[in-house]
DNA sequence: GAAATTATGTCAGCACTATTGACGTATTTT
DNA sequence: AAAATACGTCAATAGTGCTGACATAATTTC
């Protein structure tokens, strides 16, 4: 049997020249990476992970969502949340009420803890990211903005608008 | 204390108005969700997950690189690498040789399946980002590369220069 | 009003990725 | 010879995700 038992290992290194940004690739994981290791930080005194993290952000972010709305914002299961939406109400972090006109649903929405633990838990991921734009002006913002979110699949780039970008009145719209 | 057993619910929503550039935290969330989503599906296939595509990654990315290394680069421990580098050897993606100047550390290289499975992965990342930068030039492009390299951590910075961004020769320096 | 559907909660079990601690072995350095 | 290093491995644990199944309350449909 000539099949050696080991492949030959290959010594060149894998490089843009093979039509793939690389370069970005790895930026991206970096970037990341190092964006989130911020916040973990915090959440570990409190006992919470990410999961928690992006949860009590959507809340924050969105007051008065309901448990579906939020399952579809994080494209995770019902299960999946369950356990860490739990632990928020637990430590009062996030209060639910019945839905003002389907009182099956749960609106969810952070208490005066809950909307201080997600403002600590962006500052510095904002510090980081004003520290990026640095040198930057209203251009570069706006380029690195647009490229985030062609990075978005299409289909789900209607969940960004949702979020008030720019309410100078109240008005809730239909809500 | 009047403590009410459940806080009063905030109704407002978190907006950039507390200094917090909670527009780019929130893209770049989505971003790297869909980001990664793409491989993801690949992976399934082969019954790996995100750590066997970050090992393959950078086992390309830098053939030859020790464990030690690859372990600073993905900053995990060494437990969890272990059975991730275990599959990826066993089914003949990455091969272990002996470092020549010293015998104890194991360099790790690609196989030729390896190498075809990095690409493969990487390959719809390279479609999404290239679409992205869709209408963009090499001046949009530098102003992203930028942010994102100035979003990484100064210190672990030099982990990206390492990577060979642009070899014209096949000189592989002093290693 | 009864039946079907919907929104949510929960239980049980499983998989993957990560963690820490401890120990063994080969090899290099001191 | 002793200490330090690079790596592998065993055991135990945590966090986060999954699926399937089932219960409850409320709404919608017939």
């Amino acid at each position: 049997m000539t099949s050696h038992a080991a492949a030959e290992p290959i010594r060149t290194a894998i490089t843009d020249e093979d039509g793939i940004d690389f370069a970005i690739i790895e930026l991206f994981f970096f970037a990341y990476r190092d964006f989130t290791s911020d916040p973990d930080q915090i959440l570990a005194d409190y006992g919470f992970g990410r999961a928690h993290h992006r949860v009590l952000h959507f809340v924050n972010r969105r007051p008065g969502l309901t448990v579906a709305e939020l399952l579809d914002v994080l494209k995770i299961t019902k299960q999946s949340l369950a356990r860490v939406l739990k632990q928020l109400i637990d430590t009062d972090h996030i209060v639910q009420l019945q839905g003002p006109r389907d009182r099956r649903q749960r609106e969810l929405y952070p208490t005066a803890k809950g909307r201080a633990l997600a403002l600590a838990l962006a500052r510095p991921q904002s510090r980081r990211i004003h520290a990026a734009l640095e040198d930057s002006g209203a251009t570069e913002r706006a380029v690195i903005e647009r490229f985030l979110e062609a990075m978005v699949n299409p289909e789900l780039r209607a969940q960004i608008d949702i979020v008030p970008a720019k309410m100078s009145g109240k008005s809730h719209g239909d809500h």
